[in-house]
DNA sequence: CTTGAAAAATGGAGGGT
DNA sequence: ACCCTCCATTTTTCAAG
């Protein structure tokens, strides 16, 4: 797999990462080819791991998931097996959307999703509160999501 | 548009959440119903808001974005206007993935993907250092990323 | 919801520059 | 190595019941 990618390749890339519905033959017009080698370039992307999947982005709020909460976490100890042992039961957690390992005076931060406010006492206290590696927490509570474009923009 | 959704519905956005290139008829057999009452729910669903869109997921390190920032910031000054004006700044911004006005020290969190540290230095010198309205940042680093699902889980 | 069928897209064969 | 033009197969999409 030749890991160099030309202009068209990093356009397909734009087109797909907006709109993954768009047909080979509307991206064919968009790069000025035909569809045959717009599909097998789309398949080199994907068997080359630039495209790593396709999804569709469902709305929280509609289901009732309106409240986000960045989570930072302090453990009680750092060694390797506490740290491998919280990133398994936080793994586990639905609220949990997405997981980091940071620098600074936290060690993860986690972006929580939840349905009001008491539902993320209820996940701070029942489902945070039973993972032991657990020292300290600190809530930052989302009030606007002013931007969020689900990709880089390359 | 009846805005209660049964098992079924939820089962569909369960599938498409994770793969939106599945096809009405592997969707159909899934939740053993024939293609064309799917294809009508997905396109409620759709209609409805609950699906925002479909995207391809782009791998930001095999284009060489390694670095994952989570930048938080403090205005000048609290008007709506400051802030109004410092959003529109922020959406310019390439490297800005996420913007997110919250709740405690800071005022807004962004999430920035940049090549590596010296493409960040760049960002905050150059880029956020020509936005008027930015008080002070603080910049968090992640190490690792280790979940991230890209949608909530329902 | 089901059947059924027209319209469209996918995915590949074969050939050209 | 890359692209094109067909074309069979599959899927999408939308009637009518």
């Amino acid at each position: 797999m030749e890991e160099i990618l030309d202009q068209t390749d990093l356009r397909l890339l734009r087109l797909l990462a907006s709109d993954a519905k768009i047909t080979t033959k509307d991206l064919a017009a968009r790069v000025n080819l035909s569809p045959s080698p717009v599909f097998e370039r789309v398949k080199r992307l994907e068997a080359g791991g630039f495209i790593k999947g396709y999804i569709a982005l469902i709305d929280p709020e509609k289901l009732n998931y309106g409240l986000i909460v960045f989570c930072n976490i302090k453990l009680k100890h750092h060694d390797k097996s506490i740290g491998h042992q919280f990133v398994t039961d936080i793994m586990r957690l639905d609220e949990v959307v997405e997981c980091y390992n940071i620098s600074g005076d936290y060690d993860f931060l986690l972006k929580v999703y939840a349905k009001d406010m008491k539902h993320y006492q209820d996940f701070v206290f029942n489902k945070l509160g039973s993972v032991t590696s657990i020292g300290s927490t600190h809530s930052t509570f989302v009030m606007c999501e002013n931007k969020n474009t689900y990709n880089i923009n390359f």
